[in-house]
DNA sequence: CACATCTTTCAGTCTTTACTGAAAAGACCA
DNA sequence: TGGTCTTTTCAGTAAAGACTGAAAGATGTG
C-alpha cells in the first residue's frame, strides 16, 4: 500500500508535532495514519506503510491504547487485530483532555497539596507556600472548568465556543441581575488563576 | 545556598513534569526555582543550587527566554544578569498559551489549510480531506475561543471560569431570547470540534 | 495437539538529546 | 586600552530514548 502525497504530508507533520510533545515521532505517525484511514488497520500494514518494524508498530499501538486514543477490533475473516481512532473528533478531544488531566494535572495538584500541608519551617518557606497556593488555585480553577464544560453536550459546547469573547455580554447581563448573581458565589479560592493551553 | 525540602520537592516534580513535556528536566527545574524564588537570580547561582554546570544554566535560560517565560534584569551594584518569572500567575498562563499557539497550533493549521487547498486526486483523497477539514475546524474553533477569552480582564476571566458548567444556564437564557440569539450565528464550520488540554 | 498465524517482549544497537569544560566573545571600568 | 568579570558557544562525551530482529508467548483451527 502506498500513501498519497496528501496523506504523507499529514502523517509527516503529525509525527514532527508528536515529537515536540512527549509522544515520539512514530507514535504520532501511527495516530495520523489511523485518523485519516477510512477503515481499521492491522499492525503489520501500519508498519509496512510507515516503513518501520512490526515490533515498533506493536509498541506504538500499545502506547496509543494506554491513552485510549485507538480502539481494537476484529474483522470477520481476519485473525489480525485491527485498530482505529474514534469516529467523532470531539470524542478524541475529550479523551485527550481526560488523559492529560490524569497523567499531568492530577499528580501535580497532589504534590502541591502535599507541600501546602507541610508546616513552614521559616518565613522563606511560608513565602514559597504562598506561591504554590497561587499555582494550585489556578490549576484547580482551570481543571474544574474544563471537567465541567466537557460534561456538556457537544452541541452546547460548540455553541459556547462559537460565542468566544462574546460570552462577556452574557456575564454582564448576569451581573445586572444581582439577586441571581450573588447567590452562586463560592467562598473559596484566593484569586483564581488560569493555565490554559490550546 | 541550600534548598529547603519544600523547595526541593517542588523543583524535582516540576523537572519531571517538564520532561514529560517537550521541555527538558533542567529547564523545568530552573523555571520552578525562579517561580518560588522571591527575588531574581543570576545564572551562576541557579547552576550552583540546582547542581549543574554554568553553561547548562545559560542554555536553559536562553530557552526560557525564547518562551518569554523569564525576564532579565540588572540589579544595582551587580554586573550579573538576573532572571525572574512574571509576578502575576495569570500572565504566565497567557504567555504559555500564546507561545504554544504560535509554535504548535499555527503551524498545524497552516499545514492543514495547505492540504485542504490541494485538489483531491481521487475519492480516497477526498475522504481524507473531509477528515482534515473536521480537524481543522475543531482546532480553529478552540484556538479562536482561547484567543478571545484571553483578551478578557483577569477579573472577568476568573468569573467566567468559576461559573464552570453553570454557564449553560446563561446560554439557555440567551437561547430563550431568539431575537438576540439568532443574530450572531456565523455560517461557517462543519460541526465544530474542540481540542482542549488542561 | 500440532500447526499456522499473529502479538509481545527484550537485549542489543543506533539515534537523538542533554550536559560539560574550555575557549571565545562580550561588557564594563579605570 | 588592558584587565576583570560575565555570558555564550561548541566540540566532545554521557545519558536517554527509539528501533530492530529474534525468540517467546498467544490464539486460534483442522
Amino acid at each position: 500500500m502506498e500513501l498519497s502525497p496528501l496523506a504523507d504530508a499529514f502523517i509527516r507533520h503529525f509525527g514532527e508535532m508528536g515529537s515536540r510533545w512527549g509522544i515520539n515521532r512514530t507514535v504520532g505517525q501511527i495516530y495520523a495514519l489511523l485518523y485519516i484511514s477510512g477503515s481499521p488497520l492491522p499492525a503489520d500494514e501500519i508498519a509496512e506503510v510507515l516503513n518501520f518494524s512490526r515490533s515498533n508498530a506493536s509498541m506504538g499501538l500499545k502506547e496509543l491504547q494506554s491513552w485510549r486514543l485507538v480502539k481494537l477490533q476484529h474483522l470477520p475473516g481476519d485473525r489480525r487485530e485491527h485498530f482505529s481512532t474514534p469516529d467523532d473528533v470531539w470524542q478524541i478531544v475529550r479523551i485527550l483532555a481526560e488523559e492529560r488531566r490524569r497523567r499531568e494535572i492530577d499528580p501535580t495538584l497532589s504534590v502541591l497539596r502535599d507541600l501546602l500541608l507541610m508546616k513552614p519551617g521559616n518565613d522563606d518557606e511560608r513565602d514559597i507556600q504562598l506561591r504554590l497556593q497561587e499555582m494550585h488555585d489556578l490549576i484547580e480553577l482551570l481543571t474544574r472548568w474544563s471537567e465541567d464544560v466537557q460534561k456538556l453536550e457537544t452541541q452546547q459546547l460548540t455553541q459556547l465556543l462559537r460565542l468566544g469573547g462574546g460570552i462577556i455580554r452574557l456575564l454582564d447581563l448576569k451581573n445586572s441581575l444581582p439577586l441571581i448573581g450573588t447567590k452562586r458565589r463560592k467562598p473559596n479560592a484566593t484569586a483564581g488563576d488560569g493555565a490554559d493551553e490550546d
